[in-house]
RNA sequence: GCCGGGAUGGCGGAACUGGUAUACGCGUUGGACUUAAAAUCCAAUGAGGUAAAAUCUCGUGCGGGUUCGAGCCCCGCUCCCGGCACCA
């Protein structure tokens, strides 16, 4: 057959632009029938081309979409871009050009050169970006409602500075105490900043997260960054003196052993603590700890402190404690202030050691959960030795009453079986080896590893246990000439039983919490609380490339909001834009954006001169999305403006959110998803909207990396997709990152596999043109078909495209084997257009299109072939035979014989395999799982 | 250290609810076509075993367990990836 050139070049410009120019993707927001929001996370331009990581993503996003518009859907795909804020201006500094200038061509690149030539399905008329001043009107406004309901303050904090970017940054944009930006470590400043109160909705952040249809991975990132600790905040009273201070603790029921309190360098009220003859050592403790970055001190290898001269009383023992400061204890956690319990916390326990400090014990591990050897090791001993001995176990004798043992872990299961005899016997307790630490109780078994490797559990079961140090004197030893020394003493902190604590004596430690909380409120010293890491959002940025937050600052008023309609506060032109690192913004330095006249009494008044967080931006676009036309309200809800309800299109504009699908990286957990939440739930409390929370459904995909490594400028392993646009085609470049593995789990790229789809791209070409002449198709093939159609349904939901694209080769293989009807051709045509929108459009309009239709019509929109159950085939079945769980044999049955037991018992024992197998064997079960297996188990 | 996720041929990965492990693709090898190459097509391809076979043995990171049967469930480890990290 004559076969026409495909040139993926000419077709692929000659579809978009049709797309484009037809409006094929614009979505009528009012008067869409079946709505779905498909959205992806918009990107943001920090480099000079998009790279093969965004095709990955926003393809996995396409093909979805895709699927739901032949489905019927109105598919809202919108794009814009995230083009304000840090990132770009960083850029913009590095590549030495003005950002509104290059933010500007960047998009607009991003957008004709590469977003159009990937041939996703966007409705590029509703385009956001995030520095045009008709969109970032709103996201002030937004500032300015969160201002009015009391969600936004300025306060004076102890604040993340980076002094690469010169700027203070919220701490989730802070990693591993580094710059989330430019990877500089950051500095502690207290500073007076603007906060938006996130902490208000963290149990609502915490609790809704239980119901949501998120990647798993994410809700556990989110809850592990709310950090939401249950314990009580206790109050000490200072001796001689009428001060108190409060810490936050997770354990109350170790009170009784709190021996020393523990204040933070930067405790406030610390000097009103402080002895008199104490003060020079203290100012200067307190001068290098705060010297000191996050890093430096978490890194340090010795528990520094210094004793304040002061007793605080605890109220249990009425005992005094020694107050110290040490800069171990954080001062933005909690109270900026602990009670030290060394026995049972690792750090104070090393503090306490270090200086001196005394150590009460008093929480004892449950003895019913782990108990050591008892009795006398005389017993029986020799005919136990002599049993281990056959099973390869190492013995070493130290002394006449001291043994240890080794023995591979393999053979763990047959000692426990010797030892529980004598256990059984009464010989015995319970059985102890150096290897392991064997403990029956109930029938369980616990172990515990290598004394070597483990010498806390070690020390601890010798500080609990008299008896043992006696019998294990030669390890005692040993531990404490061992650099292990320091563990001789108890620092147990898991839970227990609680002991030298008068009134908790002897309950365990969640009954003992109880119990001390309700003491401690009886008493008016103390109260249950919740503590949490995470911390109100810091939104104030000294940068340039941002919104202006807009407030006015009246010295006869105070601080003014701006009026709404002086929105927006433009970000005026200028030439020097750099940051400066004083501490203040750019904008500080322009005279005329700075004098203003204040909303309220028209007085001299000055702006604030920081912006706004870019976070910010990103934190609401979806919003704006499906309402960008509109100039009068940011996004329609019930509550934005009373008057747009009026209009009877009102609803249909309501119709479109919550988000249905959100597609996006999974970088953005803790920063961008957790201010969509939070701003949603701000949204819904201030009545503009009237649901919590912002996505139906999110999914995270994951990342391209090359060669194992993720790919980075400093690294110079970045794909462009551009070239493999050019050289294969994108149908091909997407189907090939589609093909790589579930999208959830992303991939290495290489572009070895490539050629395989450009085969299958071929083969779909050959198969279709031949298929035109053929009216039946084969009854087989039909039925593959239908099996096809059943597996790229199941697979696209589930977000494993590798499988439905696998599935779509397989259909192909056979197909070259046999006919496919005209019709049929065209239903394994639709099942491909997801992946490669392109080429099944060219192919679709060439065979199967109205040519004398007026209006263009698209494959991209015409029904997805339905699953027909009737055209599936039952084929004959293989039904594998096993005897004794072993693979003997397949035997065919006839799909209508499946439900008939005996039977294919018979038939499987008139195989000749199964019957040399079953010969002198006596059949003692049959196991026969309908269609799926036969297994004889036989003596 | 803590919390998640993972480990399957030479490689990317399949595998329904515990039921023939390695689908699909890449690569490799051999063959056809060709003057030749590319492209295309056909065949083989987990390891061992054998003259060749075989439903002969072994095989889903390691050691155990449950089960007629385990890649999948349970217990204990190792390594890799991601997140958090002196968070009381």
């Amino acid at each position: 057959m004559e076969t026409r050139k495909y040139s993926h070049r000419e077709i692929e410009a000659k579809w978009w632009q049709k797309w484009r120019d037809e409006k094929v993707y614009e979505v009528d927001v009012q008067n869409a029938k079946k709505p779905f929001y498909n959205l992806w996370m918009f990107p943001y331009p920090s480099g000079a081309r998009m790279h093969v990581g965004h095709a990955y993503g926003s393809t996995g996003s396409d093909v979805f979409g895709r699927y739901k518009r032949m489905h019927g859907y109105d598919v809202l795909q919108p794009m814009g871009f995230d083009a304000f804020g840090i990132h770009g201006e960083n850029y913009a500094i590095k590549v030495g050009e003005h950002p509104w200038k290059l933010m500007e061509d960047l998009c607009n690149r991003f957008r004709d050169e590469q977003f159009l030539r990937i041939g996703h399905g966007y409705d590029w008329s509703k385009e956001v970006r995030t520095y045009w001043p008709q969109y970032y009107k709103w996201t002030q406004w937004i500032f300015l409602q969160l201002f009015k309901h009391g969600l936004a303050e300025k306060k004076t904090a102890r604040v993340n500075w980076c002094p690469s970017c010169k700027t203070v940054l919220a701490d989730e944009q802070v990693i591993g105490g580094a710059c989330e930006r430019c990877h500089t470590e950051v500095e502690k400043k207290e500073l007076e900043q603007w906060f938006f109160k996130i902490t208000k909705f963290a149990q609502k952040l915490l609790d809704d997260l239980d119901d949501m249809d998120w990647s798993p991975h994410i809700k556990e990132l989110q809850r592990n960054w709310i950090g939401r600790s249950e314990g009580a905040e206790i109050s000490f009273k200072v001796a001689g003196s009428d001060h108190t201070i409060t810490v936050f603790t997770t354990r109350p029921d170790t009170l009784p052993g709190a021996t020393f309190l523990v204040l933070a360098p930067e405790y406030k009220g610390l000097s009103d603590l402080v002895a008199e003859n104490k003060r020079e050592e203290i100012d200067a403790y307190v001068k290098t700890a705060t010297a000191k970055s996050t890093i430096e001190r978490s890194e340090a290898k010795e528990k520094t402190g210094v004793f304040t001269g002061s007793y605080a009383i605890n109220p249990v023992t009425n005992e005094k404690m020694p107050i110290w400061i040490a800069d171990y204890v954080l001062s933005d956690y909690g109270t900026g202030a602990i009670m030290a319990v060394p026995a049972h916390d690792e750090r104070d326990f090393e503090f306490a050691v270090k200086h001196g400090l005394p150590i009460r014990e008093v929480v004892k591990e449950d003895d019913s959960y782990v108990g050591f050897v008892l009795s006398e090791w005389s017993k029986d001993f020799g005919a136990f030795v002599n049993r281990l001995k056959d099973l390869n176990v190492n013995f070493l004798e130290l002394d006449e009453d001291t043994a240890v043992f080794s023995f591979d872990k393999s053979i763990l299961k047959k000692i426990v079986d010797i030892a529980k005899d004598y256990v059984a016997k009464g010989s015995w307790h319970d059985f102890v080896g150096s290897d392991l630490t064997v403990v029956f109780e109930d029938g369980e078994v616990y172990h515990v590893p290598k004394y070597e490797e483990n010498p806390k559990v070690w020390a601890r079961m010798c500080t609990l246990n008299p008896d043992l140090k006696a019998s294990f004197g030669g390890i005692w030893d040993m531990l404490l000439a061992s650099k292990y020394q320091n563990y001789g003493k108890v620092c147990f902190t898991g839970d227990g039983i609680s002991v030298n604590s008068e009134l908790l004596d002897g309950l365990s430690t969640a009954d003992a919490k109880g119990k001390v909380i309700d003491w401690l409120e009886q008493k008016g010293l103390g109260k249950k609380s919740i503590t949490l890491k995470l911390r109100d959002w810091l939104i104030s940025r000294q940068r340039y490339w941002s919104a202006p937050i807009p407030v006015v600052y009246c010295d006869k008023c105070g601080v003014v909001p701006v009026n709404e309609e002086d929105l927006p506060v433009k970000l005026p032109y200028v030439e020097d834009w750099k940051p400066k690192g004083d501490g203040k913004g750019p904008l500080a330095n322009i005279p005329e954006f700075v004098n203003t006249t204040c909303p309220k009494c028209g007085g001299p008044a000055q702006r604030e001169t920081d912006t706004l967080d870019n976070f910010l931006d990103s934190a609401w676009y979806f919003f704006r999305y499906p309402f960008v036309k509109r100039n009068d309200v940011p996004f329609a809800g019930p509550g934005v403006n009373d008057a747009d309800n009026a209009k009877p299109d009102s609803n249909a504009f309501k119709r479109w959110l919550p988000v249905d699908l959100y597609l996006g990286g999974a970088e953005h957990a803790v920063l961008h998803l957790m201010y969509t939440r939070f701003i949603t739930m701000a949204f819904k409390e201030m009545g503009f909207i009237d649901f919590d929370e912002p996505f139906k459904k999110f999914f995270a995909h994951g990342m391209i990396i090359k060669d194992g490594k993720k790919m980075s400028k400093s690294l110079g392993n970045i794909i462009n997709p551009d070239e493999y646009i050019d050289m294969v085609g994108a149908d091909v470049l997407r189907t090939y990152l589609m093909f790589l593995g579930p999208l959830a789990q992303g991939g290495d790229f290489s572009d070895s596999g490539m050629s395989g789809i450009v085969r299958f791209k071929n083969k779909i070409i050959d198969l279709v043109r031949k298929s035109q002449e053929v009216k039946e198709s084969d009854k087989n093939l039909e039925s593959k078909l239908h099996k096809t159609i059943k597996k790229v349904n199941d697979s696209i939901e589930s977000f494993k495209y590798n499988t439905a694209i696998s599935a779509l080769m397989e259909l192909s293989n056979e197909w070259a084997k046999g006919q496919l009807s005209k019709t049929d051709a065209e239903k394994a045509l639709k099942l491909l257009a997801p992946f490669m929108p392109f080429i099944t459009e060219e192919l679709w309009q060439e065979f199967y299109a109205d040519k004398n239709s007026e209006t263009f019509v698209t494959i991209h929109k015409q029904p997805w072939p339905e699953y027909d159950e009737s055209k599936v085939i039952e084929e004959a079945i293989k039904l594998p035979v096993q005897i004794n769980g072993k693979l003997r044999a397949t035997i065919i049955i006839d799909p209508e014989v499946v439900g008939d037991e005996d039977k294919i018992i018979k038939l499987a024992k008139d195989n000749e395999v199964v019957s040399r197998f079953l010969a002198d064997k006596e059949i003692i079960k049959t196991i026969y799982v309908s269609g799926r297996i036969l297994n004889f188990v036989v003596s």
